[in-house]
DNA sequence: CTGTTAGCGCCTTCAT
DNA sequence: ATGAAGGCGCTAACAG
C-alpha cells in the first residue's frame, strides 16, 4: 500500500516511466489524452513523487536555506517572516538552521552552501568574520546577506541597514532636544558572533557627538550581553554617577526597555529627567510609546529573497548592496532635558 | 572541483566504496587503520554526504517536520524554540512548514505526514477538523500534536494545555476580587483554522460565572479576529455600554493589550475602575505588568519533540495525552471592583 | 509524442 | 574486515 512510485502509475495507465515524469513536470510533450489519464491514475493512487529521489536525480535540491541566529532576538523573527513570505510564491521551499553557538555557526557556514543542500542561501544577522570570507567566496551556490557586511565581499549581494546612519540620527536628535550628556548602552563591540550592529551604531553616536563638538565621555559608554536585563544594569550603574546622562541611547528596544527599567528602579523620570531612544521599532516598542529608529525588518528579508530568486533564475549581474533607509520614529520617551 | 563523492574518497584512500560509507556511518566493522586513513581523505577532500543520496537509499529523511501557524503570534514563536533546541541534540533535521491560509493548511496535512517528506511530524495550534481525523489516522509517520487536539484522536501522542481550566481559573480570580461584570473578549469561536484555544477558554469563563451563580450576559462577550487592534475596538464597544464590566478577561495577552488601549483612550482607570487579565504570559506581559494565566510554551514544544523522538526510536506504548498546567500569575491590572 | 536506458550518490546485502 | 553489485525513485538524453 505505502510508496506508490511512478513506476506504478506507468503501469497502471499503460504508459511509460517518462511519460510519467513528464506529467509531473508540466511537460508540453504529452498528449491531452495522455495526460489527462496519467492524471487520474497518479489521482487514484494518491502519487506524490519523492522529492529525494528528484533531486537526486536533477542535482537541484529546490531549497533554500536560510542561517540566522533566530529566536535571540524579535527582530530577526521579523526578518525571518519576510523571507517566509516572499519565498512561499516561489517553487523553493526553505530550510532553516538556527544558530546559537559559535561551532554551529561555522558548521553552518560550512555545509549549508553546497549544492547537495541548497540551492541558495540567506546569511542573516551574521557578519562573516576575515577568515570566513574565501570559504563564502568559493561557495557553490549564490548567497545574499541579510543585515550582514563584511568589507571585502563585494561580490555577494547584500541588504543592509546603514546602522552608522542610524545611530547618527538616534544620537542627532538627542543633541537637537538640548542634551549634552548622552549615554550609549549596547552589545559588547566585540563578540564571537561578530554582530556588527551595535557596534556601528555606536560609531553613529561618536560620529554625532563630534561633528556637535560634545566631547565622548567613556563612563556614558555601556557595553554587555544583548538583553534587557543587561541593559538594565549598566543603565543602573550609568544612572548612578555623580553627574548621570540626561539621555541615553540604547542600540535596540530590548535594552532601551531595560533602561526604563532601571530608571524607574531609580525613581528617575522618563522623558523629564532622561530621555530613553531605543533602534529597531519592534512591536513592543509602540506599546511602551518608545521613541526609536525604525528600520526596515520585514522587507530587509523580502527584499533579500527577491535577489536570491533573481540569482536562482540565472539572472546574472553585478552584485549589489541595497541599503534600507532607517526611520526616526518619534514618541513619548524623549523631550529636552529637564522638561 | 565540486561534488566530490563517496567514490572519490574510496579511490584515493584505496579502499572500497563500501568501506567509506562505513566509516560515514560510524560501523564498528572498520579496522582502525582505515577508518583513519578514510578519515584523513574525507578531511582533504572535504567530503560531505549529499543527503539527497543518503535519504533515497535508506528511505528515511532524518527529518521532522512542524507545521504551524507560526509567525501569526508570539506563543507560536515560544512554542517553536522549544522544538528547535530539543530537536537540535538529536541527529534530525528540522522542516519548518508556516500556514497562514487554509488552503496551505490542507496541502500540508495531506503532504507532508508521508515517509517521503519527514519521519515524523509536529502539528502545533493546528486541532484537525472532523474530515482530517482519517488523513491523520493513517498517515505513514508518526505524529504528536502540540496544543492541538480532537476528541476522537486518541492514538496519537498530543501535548496540550487545559484551556478550559485555564479559563476558569482567570474568571475565578476575578470573581474572588469581587466582580461580578466580567467580560470576555476573544478570537472567533469558530475559524477556519479550527483554533480551540480561545473557545476552551470561552467555556472555562461560563462556568466559572455558573458556579458563582452568575448570569452569563450576552453583551460581555466579544469575539474578533485575533489581534491587539480588533480587540480593542471590541473592548471600545462593551466599555461604552450603559453597565460597563467592572473586569474584562481577554483570551489573549496581545488581546488583553488592545483592551487596556481601550481603557485608555476611554479615559478608564487600570485596574481601579476596570480589571484586565491576559493569557500566555508571553514577554511582554511582564513588561506592562498585565495580569494574565501563564502556559508552558517553551516545555510543550520540548515535550513534543520528545515523544515523538520515543516513537522515531521504535519506542512503543500507548499514546498519551500530556496535559501542562497553568498558572496565574498576578500583577498589576487587577484589582477589586471600585478599589 | 512516447518508451527505453542510463545514471544521480549512497547504503546494504552478499561474498570473500 | 572489506569489496562488488544491486537498488532506492526520478529525470534526462536518446531513439523511435
Amino acid at each position: 500500500m505505502p510508496n506508490v512510485t511512478i513506476r506504478d502509475v506507468a503501469r497502471r495507465a499503460g504508459v511509460g516511466l517518462a511519460t510519467v515524469s513528464r506529467v509531473i513536470n508540466g511537460s508540453p510533450l504529452v498528449s491531452e489524452e495522455t495526460r489527462r489519464r496519467v492524471l487520474q491514475v497518479i489521482e487514484e493512487l494518491e502519487f506524490v513523487p519523492n522529492p529525494a529521489a528528484r533531486r537526486l536525480s536533477t542535482g537541484k535540491t529546490l531549497t533554500v536555506a536560510v542561517i540566522a541566529p533566530f529566536f535571540t532576538r524579535p527582530a530577526f523573527i521579523e526578518r525571518l517572516r519576510g523571507i517566509q513570505n516572499t519565498l512561499l510564491e516561489s517553487e523553493y521551499d526553505l530550510d532553516v538552521y538556527n544558530v546559537e553557538t559559535v561551532k554551529r555557526r561555522d558548521e553552518c557556514f560550512h555545509e549549508i552552501p553546497r549544492r547537495e543542500r541548497a540551492d541558495g542561501v540567506i546569511i542573516l544577522s551574521l557578519s562573516p568574520r576575515d577568515e570566513d570570507i574565501p570559504l563564502l567566496a568559493r561557495a557553490e551556490t549564490p548567497i545574499v546577506l541579510v543585515d550582514a557586511n563584511h568589507p571585502s565581499l563585494s561580490q555577494l549581494n547584500r541588504v543592509i541597514t546603514d546602522d552608522v546612519q542610524g545611530g547618527f540620527k538616534a544620537t542627532q536628535y538627542l543633541l537637537k532636544l538640548g542634551h549634552r550628556r548622552i549615554g550609549f548602552i549596547g552589545d559588547w563591540l566585540e563578540s564571537p558572533f561578530n554582530f556588527t550592529s551595535s557596534r556601528d551604531r555606536f560609531q553613529g553616536y561618536r560620529q554625532a557627538l563630534d561633528l556637535a563638538g560634545v566631547a565622548y565621555r567613556p563612563e556614558y559608554f555601556g557595553q554587555g550581553e544583548h538583553g534587557r536585563y543587561p541593559a538594565q544594569l549598566l543603565a543602573e550603574q550609568m544612572l548612578a554617577l555623580p553627574e548621570r546622562p540626561t539621555a541615553i541611547f540604547a542600540a535596540s528596544d530590548t535594552q532601551a526597555i531595560g533602561v526604563m527599567q532601571a530608571a524607574r528602579n531609580a525613581g528617575i523620570q522618563v522623558p523629564q529627567d532622561l530621555s530613553v531612544i531605543g533602534y529597531d521599532d519592534i512591536e513592543i516598542a509602540e506599546l511602551l510609546g518608545l521613541t526609536t529608529i525604525r528600520q526596515m525588518l520585514y522587507e530587509s528579508g523580502q527584499r533579500g529573497v527577491e535577489l536570491l530568486l533573481e540569482s536562482l533564475a540565472g539572472f546574472h549581474r553585478e552584485p549589489v548592496c541595497e541599503v534600507l533607509p532607517t526611520e526616526l520614529i518619534e514618541r513619548n520617551t524623549t523631550a529636552p532635558p529637564g522638561s
